[in-house]
DNA sequence: AAGTAACTACGAAGATTTTCGTTGACAATA
DNA sequence: TATTGTCAACGAAAATCTTCGTAGTTACTT
């Protein structure tokens, strides 16, 4: 069983790294009450992702207690920062202007958010230098 | 065989349209060649995509010539903003913020690519009052 | 006309992803 | 201790995606 540099995970998986990132370890009950809160999933369907999951290096998990514990290798910054990669080089050939466009049109952005936007190319530009 | 709202493109798929909104309408062999230039891919690999993208509806072809010519439905920006949206949702829980840090991140971005990156917040906030 | 080249259609194998039922172990409880 | 509940492991079905070989058709060339 080799760990191998972290993979992109698939959208099931996806959907449970987001819990755990918003949960912090947590077991396979724990994950399945919480993902049921979207849509119908089995119980044991979570645990067979979060096993091949552990195969593939995505996520550990503590034995320790009866029921296990699991949490995401990677922190949540980077596996989002791995994903946004891909659909940048993928779909607009790494050009963040072109991503910029396309994630802005066709839904109205808030001010604030517009503002937060502004403050992060300053922020950007800043540690740039 | 109906023909349903567009769907989100597969990893191949997207490749192809990739060729098709850079080409225009193009034959087999024109995307065959194109993909092949970045990618070793069966002709008839090619061929059976856009048979199934067809069905999908993802693309349409002009079967004037014996050498169909295909052309995707929807145009390429439609596609591209539903990608990013798509990920934007997944990952992203619609935050464009979010998004932005993610994108600019762990990459250096041109001093150009940031102006101009101003230049379209400026330019929505402008169309959206 | 015979032979060759270019095309589409079709089926299907292989790979990956998603889903869950069943089994057996272990623990809580009646 | 017998019963019931909770859990991990496993296998495998179902769904989707990727890839290509083969067959048959149509056009071109000699």
């Amino acid at each position: 069983m080799s760990h191998e540099p972290p993979q992109k995970p698939t959208a099931c998986e996806l959907e449970i790294l987001r819990v755990l990132w918003a949960r912090g370890p947590s077991t396979v009950r724990e994950v399945h009450e919480s993902l049921s809160e979207q849509r119908s999933l089995g119980y044991t369907t979570v645990l067979k992702l979060l096993q091949i999951m552990t195969a593939k290096g995505t996520v550990r998990r503590n034995k320790d207690q009866r029921a296990h514990v699991y949490e995401a290798c990677q922190p949540a910054m980077e596996t989002k920062r791995q994903l946004v990669g891909d659909v940048l080089q993928r779909v607009f050939e790494g050009s963040a202007s072109e991503l910029m466009i396309h994630a802005l049109e066709g839904r109205r952005t808030s001010k604030k958010e517009l503002e937060e936007l502004r403050r992060l190319l300053d922020e950007h530009e800043r540690r740039a230098r």
